[in-house]
Formats: structure tokens, sequence, C-alpha cells
DNA sequence: CGTGGTGTTGATTACTTTCAAGATGTGTGG
DNA sequence: CCACACATCTTGAAAGTAATCAACACCACG
């Protein structure tokens, strides 16, 4: 756990729904703010985490410091499983980020309970490497728009909690070419930029045929 | 189970390791010739599957065909996870296979069992997306011969009992990119072509310095 | 010894990245 | 509350990489 994990608070989950493990709600919830770690590649791995609040994006770095996102994790969900007795990625709080810590005991009836998050994951990695293998740079940004909305609960107004940097390491694209797809996404039509890290989806087919 | 089954066999594992679960070498093994299904997408989904020989492409459409194939699998391993209910991939026999089938009881013992399989699987899949998000065809083909190679014990000869076409479909590329990066690792004197599904690895430094 | 499927190579095109500059926002301090 | 400053984002032009289109070579099979 790191050093910039300022402290322990106790408070209501934000998400109306139960716990996804029993007894979650018995555990702490630990404040990280924008931008510090909540775990890092070779550290010894254990506990699960559940975001309480804010965000969290999960990656891993290459030798000459590029680097994927392989998920982002928002309120109510649970990460943790990149790990095998060491964790194979960073984790990091996106923004003021609540987490609640899930010191797991391995019991049989617990496995039970894991597993199909731990196939959450993966079915949602293996979605994640047809878009990166096979889908163009509107496609990409397309299907990242619709899941993004569908998490927020299918509203028009989505709001991104992350930078464009973290959308294209997300994607697998540049900055720019991001902010070049926003560009042209807005001016077909598609949606309309409220603000940086807020829009509006106003042709929610069209978008879901781009990214099919 | 498709229809294209032929036979059920017994036969002897063909890799010494013992069985993955308990009671695994007690379930009967399948036979699938070249190209045939073993599950598809839609497909309820239930047991797991064990490559006793052979090899399997699981993979993914996009309405207009293209395709990413998420995981190869090579004898000893297991497959299968890629199930919510129901199927959200396809899999197929690459050559002639022969498959165990597990149907397991859900019991707390075996979700116990399945879990570390799960989490390999995961992990095995975040890998992949940063080779397909952030690596270009040099160093995705230098890290899929590497991990080739790795999976048949880190011998210098690697078989592959896969097309070009499924290379290409495993690493987001073109079958022509695929052909391009095998003769320029050829003149570069870092692998010697056997045949077309057999090569051997003659600077295994420089290949792993390439796939990072 | 054809013949069809697979693989390789070449030329051109298309898309994304890179490099560069300017615009827009956000946060802070006055 | 406003102004400044830094970070983030957008836009443009040029370069680079992989895809596409096309032709040919190579096997494997019947």
């Amino acid at each position: 756990m790191s050093a910039q994990q300022i402290a322990n608070i106790e408070l209501p989950t934000q998400h109306g729904a139960s716990p996804v493990l029993d007894g979650a709600h018995l555990q702490p919830v630990s404040f990280f703010p924008a931008g510090t770690e909540i775990y890092a590649q070779g550290e010894k791995a254990g506990p699960l985490y559940q975001v309480e609040f804010g965000a969290v994006r999960v990656y891993r770095l290459l030798a000459d410091g590029r680097r994927q996102i392989s998920a982002f994790h928002m309120a109510g969900e649970t990460f943790g499983f990149e790990a095998d007795a060491m964790h194979h990625f960073f984790a990091e709080a996106i923004n003021a980020t609540g987490v609640r810590v899930l010191r797991i005991a391995p019991a049989a009836d617990m496995s039970r309970q894991l597993l199909p998050l731990a196939l959450k994951g993966m079915i949602r990695a293996q979605e994640h490497l047809l878009v990166l293998g096979r889908q163009n740079a509107l496609e990409r940004v397309a299907a990242f728009l619709v899941d993004m909305a569908e998490r927020q609960g299918g509203l028009r107004q989505v709001d991104l909690p992350m930078s464009r940097m973290d959308i294209g390491d997300y994607l697998g694209l540049t900055i720019e070419t991001v902010s070049r797809v926003f560009t042209r996404l807005k001016d077909k039509g598609v949606i309309r930029l409220l603000g940086l890290r807020s829009l509006e989806i106003l042709k929610r087919d069209v978008l879901q045929d781009m990214g099919e």
C-alpha cells in the first residue's frame, strides 16, 4: 500500500447496491488523492479493492515508458485481480478516490464469490482486445463512450473522470488522435462537448453502430 | 458442443503434468478435426476444456467479419472461462485436436481450484492488451515468438501450429505484415525459417529485447 | 502433375503518429 | 472576483507505419 494514502475514513457506500462480497461493508475505506498510487507492479498482492467514489486506472508500462491502461474502475466496481502472488500492474487514483480495501481470507466459500468477479474482468479484457486489435480510432472512441455511458446508467450526459492522455493510453491512441475524433464526432452532431470532462450523447444509435 | 465432433476417445495425457483439476483424468476426451468448432458465441456455457494434443484458437468477431483471436491454447492448457452463462467467444480446433471436457460441479471447493486458472487467463489477456495497444508490428511478432518458445519449453526450435492468418488475427496485423516481419527477422539473422510452420530462434536475446 | 490454398513480395494508399504552435481551462493568489 | 500561469486540449503540417491491392511463388493435396 502506498505511503501516499492519507487517511482512513468511514462513510456510507455511495452506490446503493448491496456489497459485492459478504462482509465488505465491514472493511475500512481509504482515501487516495488524485494521481496517487494504490498498488504498484511487483508489490505483493493480496487484498482486493472496491471503489466507493472517484475513479481508478490500472495500467502496465513498457521499459521506455509507453503505457497501456487495461481498465478504468468506477464507483461500485471491484479490482485488484491483477495479481498472482505479485502484482503485474499499477493502480492509481485518477481523481480523489475512496477505496474499500477487502482483505480476503482465501477460504473456499470466498473463492466462490470471487470467481464471477474475476471472470467478468477477464471477459472485459478480452473484449478490449478486439477493440485494440481490430478497430480504428473512430470505432475505439465510440466504443469507449458507449461503455462509459452504460456504466453511468445509460444517461445522455457522460462524465469522463480521466484526461485525454488516460483515454489515449486506454485505447492505444495518442492524445491528438483522441482529440481529433472527439472533434469529428462533435462536427457530425453525434456528441456535444459540455466541458473537457463532460459531454452529451446526441445520437446514441450512431455511436453504438460505430463501436460495432 | 459442435456437431462436428467426431468421436470420443480415451488415451493417456500427452503432457506429464498432474491434472490441473481434481478428477480431470476421469473425464472423456473428444477429438476435433482441424477447423472445427468447439463452442460458439451465444452457446450456453458450462464446461471447461483441457487441451490434450493439438491447438485451439479462441476468438471474437465484429459484424463485418474482422476477427480478433484472444488466445491460443496448447497441450496441457485449460480454457473455456470466456463464459458468463453465455459464451462471448468462439473456440475452434486449429489442427486435429484432443480436448478433455471438464463438466465441473460448481461446488465451493471447485471454485478454489478454478480461481487461479481464471486469474492466469486474465493476466495473460491484460498483457496482450499492452502488446496490441502499444507495440509495433516487429515488437508484436517478437513477443509472440518468445511466448510460443517459452510455452514449448524454451527450445530453440519453435513449432507454429497456426497459419499466418491466425497469427495476424492474434496480433492485430494483416498476414502481409506478419510475413514481412518474419522476413525481416530472417534477414537480420534472428530466426531461421525451417518450414512454414516451424522456425529456429538464432538470437533469443535480440528477440526478447524486441518484445520488451 | 495439375490445382487450390497459403505465403511472400512489391507498389500504392490510408491512417495514425509525431512535431509544432496556439487555444482553452483550471487553479491559485492577489 | 479577477488575473495570471500552468497544464491540458485542440488544430495543423509532415512523416512514418501498416493496410490494401495485386502479382507471383510455394506447398500440399488429390
